[in-house]
DNA sequence: GGTGCCATGTAACGCGTTACATGATTAT
DNA sequence: ATAATCATGTAACGCGTTACATGGCACC
């Protein structure tokens, strides 16, 4: 859902095509390191969002290159953009895939796996974390630093997974004494008062 | 993807009809209010992994309502589950809405708004950590280990996120000094060596 | 025997990815 | 002229959501 808002931001800045708002977002989010849109997205939202009456489409063919579709904004767009802005978003909840994969081997009755699950995602995320710190120290704190931030960001959110791993495995032996909860299933028809 | 695989691995315990399977998994993940799986996606979700070749499927008609399908798991889909248990994941890259909205809202030079972004922002995640403590309150430690560990998780993301508000806001001044990140538009045809 | 709700799906759409198609431009 | 690569898309699919359809069960 942040692709097609942030198109609608890029375009409220000046008229432009597909292309260029594919250039305009990957500098925007600095570069596929950290977040690799692929042009048919950006394609197929803008056309969504021209069905959708948030963006006006025209067609221009100056002499270099393929005919162009250039988009501006409409007044419902810049409208939907400031409720964008205006509008908080907690990160939403819990879909947590080792958490799933402790879980299953649990009721699998797999025991030795847990040890080797947990290996292997403290190993992605260290990985991950010295990828990110590394990309960090590339950055130049004078003309980049909106990029230092999200890697900050990146980085504080795989220490928390880290420092979160280090809870589950001090409480392992705890759960393991824990059955997988059972689904209810409830009898068919009308239920009786 | 992780419904994928969770539904791999509840099959994986014994054989399950949909509706199972959706209760199933609401219990796995504790509930609707950590994740809200709708029906929909299940059916269709196990359509595909039987077209995969993961699981089998046979109808069952018990005299106890509308027949049902029953999928049990099969030797390339167990493989593929292990598969799974043994890769660790570091979830992907900075998809961070809030830093586009600085980004854009700078480039539209409404520096008036930046501080409302950062408000509404901060009171959405002060509402998420709060209803997710209050649910965490209520999980009863003996019965309910697992949950607690994810709620725990989400509380530790919610925090980071309220310390990074905390850095930008800290560093907002020296942002608005630097301009969008400029696209880079090549020439077309080939590169000149 | 209606009525209402429960169980089990199907259809249609939005977002995102991968693969492919078409024509333009330039180096050789 | 050819080949390479750039610029601009279209097609098809997977995941996920919302809306709708169908038929059985329980209750009045």
């Amino acid at each position: 859902m942040s692709v097609r808002n942030a198109l609608l931001g890029l375009v409220a800045q000046h008229p432009c095509h597909g292309y260029e708002l594919h250039a305009a977002f990957e500098a925007l989010v600095g570069g596929k390191e950290n977040w690799d849109v692929k042009p048919a997205q950006i394609y197929t939202t803008l056309i969504r969002l021209h069905e959708a009456g948030l963006l006006d489409e025209t067609m221009l063919d100056d002499d270099s290159g393929p005919e162009k579709r250039v988009y501006s904004i409409t007044p419902a767009g810049r409208a939907e953009l400031e409720d964008w802005f205006r509008t908080g978003e907690a990160g939403s909840p819990q879909r947590d895939s080792v958490y799933l994969k402790l879980m299953l081997v649990m009721g699998l009755n797999e025991p030795a796996e847990l040890g080797v699950i947990l290996q292997k995602q403290r190993a992605a995320l260290f990985q991950e974390l010295h990828r990110v710190t590394d990309l960090r120290q590339r950055c130049d704190p004078r003309t980049e630093l909106a990029k230092i931030l999200l890697m900050d960001k990146a980085v504080m959110h795989l220490e928390a997974d880290l420092r979160w791993l280090d809870m589950v495995e001090g409480r392992l032996d705890d759960m393991q004494k824990q059955p997988l909860p059972q689904p209810e299933i409830r009898p068919r028809g009308r239920p009786r008062k």
